[in-house]
DNA sequence: GCCACGGATGAAACTTACTTTCACGAGGCG
DNA sequence: CGCCTCGTGAAAGTAAGTTTCATCCGTGGC
């Protein structure tokens, strides 16, 4: 089964943008400048013709071209059009928050907050709409018959990792989770067919994290990959890919709203696990509960 | 150029589709064929090119551009994306999710990825509605100027305090973060006037946590703790209390969504001290990235 | 009946936009 | 060093959009 070829979402059901933003990494500089403009502004972009558009990113009509097939449009016009589309769904972020904006220096802590929260909720909703059920259908499927279960992840991506753990635990399937790479490659020399093996990179270029997986794969596990860049290296070597739609902005905020995204993605998972023996899972989320009720002080009432 | 329209071309102000069909009436025959068209289906006629839209119109190129001037619009590319955009603002919103609600016992993957982005998207939006900006100042005030910052917290409010901690940290920060109670207590005894002390709990009854919290104050430690519910026991001994928004549904999703909302608190805290001191934590941060750079392969774009 | 007249219309000329081809140059690899 | 690959824009080629203009057809006047 690992063989099968590989399972991503290559259609990109929740938006255009998201879809655009994703694959900007994996641009040649020129069309990464046209991208931009795109993502920026989208209805700009669906009003300019392309002789137009290319010379504000300041590259020929040829690379403008060239992007729309990155993108995985026909042409000129269709991505024209889908951008308007695009830029008439979307509501227009409340105020003068840029979307996917860095925080300006002088700003206080209400705005702050203001924007933080605006990018991470935009990243929850947006990988939401992206997600393809189907690909997670498969990995819920993987999961939920798989001997056992590794998660890896480095850094930020290492809690994620580490939560998903956590949660298969909870409700009683066989999970492992490995702060240190030395343990967690031991790990996966010892996973075979039938078992899953998890990789979560918000850059998808951790070699920690690939190479783990490699090993994982080539012991013939299925291997799944968390990451924002559906063409980054931990794709290649994955099963199966999931992908976050965090915006790319500064490497940091980025980074931070892309892990509530991967939480959201793990949850998404974790539910779907859950919801194959309903009972069961049930079932081992009270018996757990009830093992740290007596860390927990105030019987009643909280919410006043 | 000399010809006036027939039509004074107002603006038209609510939808393009019902400023067409209003105007019906007073198009000539072939045109009135056009508008038809692209009154049925605005977004087939969004994707046609003028030559088709004029082959199914059964009439000439010449008149579909006669059409779009009787409609005040420049020529058929602006048409045609205005009536892509036009289309799409008519789809109407997915469906009326219920805020806060549990998954149903037959939902499929589609419907649980939406029920879980939706609570979680709003309950990081509502966090940062309901968060004191003043507060926040507060602590970060507090946590600028400690001596050093200890951060608790127990099972999934663990990860949050130890992505906290991890934070801090990285922009050079004095912060711990302890697993194990014991050694948490053992901190906090050491603490003293000028230091923080953060306590994070969903249910703010956590003992664990509160005992620890208790012995920070004891000490003389600024106490600041991070909960869904306002009224809690947790909030009874912190000098400073913030609170997640969370809607209260089974334990399990709103935990869940909690967590997120809490991660995103301690974004905005982290961001908050790091624009204390600009220069000092982007360095600390290049410092930091440089160090696991070597961690990560393909230096450059991924490829396609 | 014949002849203007004027609006509607499409064929064809024309312009602009879009697409493809190709050669050059940079950077990597043997 | 030579070979390769890849990104790139110039230019050639094609298709789309726009304008022009002759035709058609109905109308009304002589």
């Amino acid at each position: 089964m690992a063989k099968s070829p590989k399972i991503s979402a290559s259609h990109e059901p929740g938006g255009l943008i998201v879809h655009i933003s994703g694959l900007l990494p994996s641009l040649s500089p020129a069309e990464q400048r046209v991208a931009r403009l795109v993502v920026s502004d989208p209805a700009a972009a669906a009003r300019r013709t392309i002789t137009d558009l290319a010379t504000v990113a300041e590259t020929s009509e040829a690379t403008v071209i060239r992007f729309c097939r990155s993108v995985g449009m026909d042409g000129y016009p269709q991505l024209r059009i889908r951008l308007a589309a695009e830029a008439a769904r979307r509501i227009e972020p409340p105020d003068a928050r840029v979307v996917g904006g860095d925080i300006p220096p002088g700003a206080d802590l209400a705005q702050i907050i203001a924007t933080i929260a605006f990018n991470d909720a935009r990243a929850v909703e947006e990988t939401a709409e992206q997600l393809d059920p189907a690909v997670c259908e498969q990995v819920v499927d993987a999961i939920v018959n798989a001997g056992r279960t590794d998660v890896y992840g480095a850094g930020a991506s290492g809690f994620v990792a580490s939560d998903f753990q956590q949660k298969l635990h909870r409700i009683g399937r066989t999970a492992f989770y490995f702060p240190d790479v030395h343990t967690a490659l031991t790990s996966a020399a010892l996973l075979g067919r039938g078992d899953v093996a998890v990789g979560i990179s918000h850059t998808g270029t951790t070699s920690d994290v690939i190479e783990v997986l490699e090993q994982a794969r080539a012991r013939g596990a299925a291997t799944v990959a968390l990451t924002n860049f559906p063409r980054s290296p931990i794709t290649e070597i994955a099963d199966f890919v999931l992908t976050t739609a965090a915006r790319e902005t500064t490497y940091r905020s980025g980074a931070m709203a892309s892990r509530l995204a991967q939480l959201t993605v793990v949850d998404c998972l974790f539910v779907g696990v859950a919801a194959r023996n309903r009972a069961r899972a049930k079932k081992a989320l009270e018996v757990t509960a009830e093992a740290v009720r007596s860390h927990r002080v105030g019987s009643g009432r909280r919410r006043g």
